[in-house]
DNA sequence: CAGCTGATGGGCT
DNA sequence: GCCCATCAGCTGG
């Protein structure tokens, strides 16, 4: 078995033009925060898409833009953190070109690095369950507001390719969680998670 | 295990 | 003043 380098995502992969294929291909990459020197790294395996201006489920629906959604709007690979439900921060990856509002919500990640201290932060041990939810995934890794607008090819802060692709048939599509406001947009299958893997969140299958 | 619910604060009509 | 892209801790089976 040939080892891949680890490679940090280029402009090139968030630039591509369909959503829903860039949150299927984000599954088996790794998020990677080095925040107050504390390296944590998870591999993702679980997204949602969420495409602008279309998309009731989205917070660019209908071109809304405001001081909060404006980050959507910019060029691709920058985070879109933000607080909900007053208590949780969720990191969304921005994707396409500038004015092109598309994102993707990172929903759960497999720890790999920094487990000890994702333990620390989320005051839990499971392994399995520290990163497993948006709002839990951010908190393992320490992201919260600050870094909202921050480009994710950052010293401290970046997606990596380590040559893991998880195929079609192990990837399995369903409506996007908690978003029944959105009308007949809430069953779109834009959810996407690795089929059986223990850090997905919601109810065991 | 499922189902319910309080916590908690920025964003927006 | 209401609305959330949630979670944990509780209840009862």
């Amino acid at each position: 078995m040939m080892q891949s380098k680890w490679m940090t995502l280029k402009d090139e992969f968030f630039f591509q033009t369909n959503t829903l294929e860039i949150a299927q291909q984000l599954l088996g990459k790794i998020l990677v925060t080095r925040f107050n020197n504390q390296l944590t790294a998870v591999r993702i395996v679980e997204t949602e898409a969420y495409l602008g201006t279309i998309d009731k489920a989205s917070h660019a629906w209908n071109n809304r833009y405001t001081a909060r959604t404006s980050v959507m709007y910019k060029r691709g690979g920058i985070a879109y953190v933000y607080l909900c439900y007053g208590i949780h921060h969720l990191t969304n990856v921005v994707v396409q070109k500038e004015n092109v509002p598309h994102a993707i919500l990172l929903r759960a990640g497999e720890p790999l690095m920094g487990i000890d201290i994702m333990q620390k932060r989320r005051k839990i041990k499971k392994v399995n369950q520290l990163a497993a939810g948006p709002g839990n995934l951010s908190k393992a890794l320490g992201i919260h507001l600050g870094h909202n607008g921050q480009p994710l090819q950052s010293k401290n802060f970046y997606l990596v390719d380590d040559g893991c692709v998880y195929p079609n048939s192990s990837i399995l599509a369903t409506p996007r969680i908690g978003v029944d406001y959105a009308g007949e947009d809430a069953l779109l299958p834009y959810r996407f998670i690795v089929k059986g893997n223990e850090c997905v969140s919601g109810p065991k299958i």
